[in-house]
DNA sequence: TTGGAATGTCAACAAGGCTGACGTATTGTC
DNA sequence: GACAATACGTCAGCCTTGTTGACATTCCAA
């Protein structure tokens, strides 16, 4: 299982050596300032931060979900989480009802406000995005996401992958 | 310009639908806490953050640097970044040097206990980076480090460039 | 030689992570 | 019906890492 990925003979594992790979870190590194520079400066115009920007691209995702599912996506404690949502619902963007099946829960919804700022924010990573797909093309595209997935850790992935195919309902 | 890269004429523009792009923003998303992962567990142990690492690895990557040039890659203010090295001074794991041509600059170097944790750091990094790149293949990996480098600021991309060829000189 | 620019340090503050402890509804179980 | 478990909110206090402001040192050019 570990050489059968070794692909076209001739290349070898050339793209494996250590100096190939520092160049791949580096590049996750400045790429992923490069990723969110657009929103950052968004939202450092209305005071909020990555964190609020975060909530609400998964809220906006799966509209209705509770705050422990929000909890498990972010991968933060539920008092980091509770400061974000306290000011963005004291702000009018989110909105939580009360669970019909389970009252402890609460289910999270953007309002027509929130949902401005979300579609703000996400057309802006959405422009960068595009244009970098543009410029590098569909096999590089799919590339790019084959190495991302295989990077991430296996409980993140399996989130990762329940989001696939939601808004298809 | 910007129809021409459209290549594949069956193919087509598919890969630049709105549904794409969000998974790749998700895809960015969840590798990168991948990405940071194992090397935030050994920071962890040594209370040590991401900061702290940062300045590790470019000062490895480019030994004798200036804070100035630090402060430049990073992008970060210069007293943010000067807490981070004072700790790694007095731990011993940095040297600053008074430069010769002009008193001003700081010279900035690992020590020798210094390289051991940056050693530990990158090895746990591009273990992970190893393992997605050989499940993922070079090809895939060619396309994944065009986009990342399309995903970059201007600016961010001098600076990643100029990293380039260093430790061949 | 003197004033401005560049470099780096110290102090204080804010955002946003974290842990721990606790209160309140609600649910499910014995 | 009593009671444990679950879901959520909140208070308090801590740490890291970003910020700005003030200041010392050094260099250079007028």
């Amino acid at each position: 299982m570990a050489e059968e990925s070794a692909p076209q003979g001739g290349q070898g594992l050339l793209f494996l050596t250590d100096e190939h790979l520092r160049k791949g870190i580096e590049a996750m590194f400045f790429a992923y300032r490069g990723f969110t520079a657009d929103p950052d400066r968004i939202l450092a115009e209305k005071d909020y931060g990555r964190a609020h920007h975060r909530a609400i691209h998964f809220i906006n995702r799966s509209p209705g979900t509770t705050v422990n599912n929000l909890l498990a996506i972010l991968g933060v404690t539920k008092q980091s989480l509770n400061r974000v949502l306290r000011s963005l619902m004291q702000d009018g963007l989110v909105e939580s009802r009360v669970g019909r099946e389970d009252k402890r829960e609460r289910h999270l919804f953007l309002t027509d406000v929130g949902a401005v700022l979300e579609r703000s924010l996400s057309d802006a990573q959405r422009d960068r995005m595009r244009v970098a797909y543009r410029k590098a093309g569909p096999v590089a595209v799919a590339g790019f996401r084959q190495v991302l997935e295989a990077m991430m850790d296996e409980d993140m992935r399996r989130q990762y992958e329940a989001l696939r195919d939601r808004g298809r309902s």
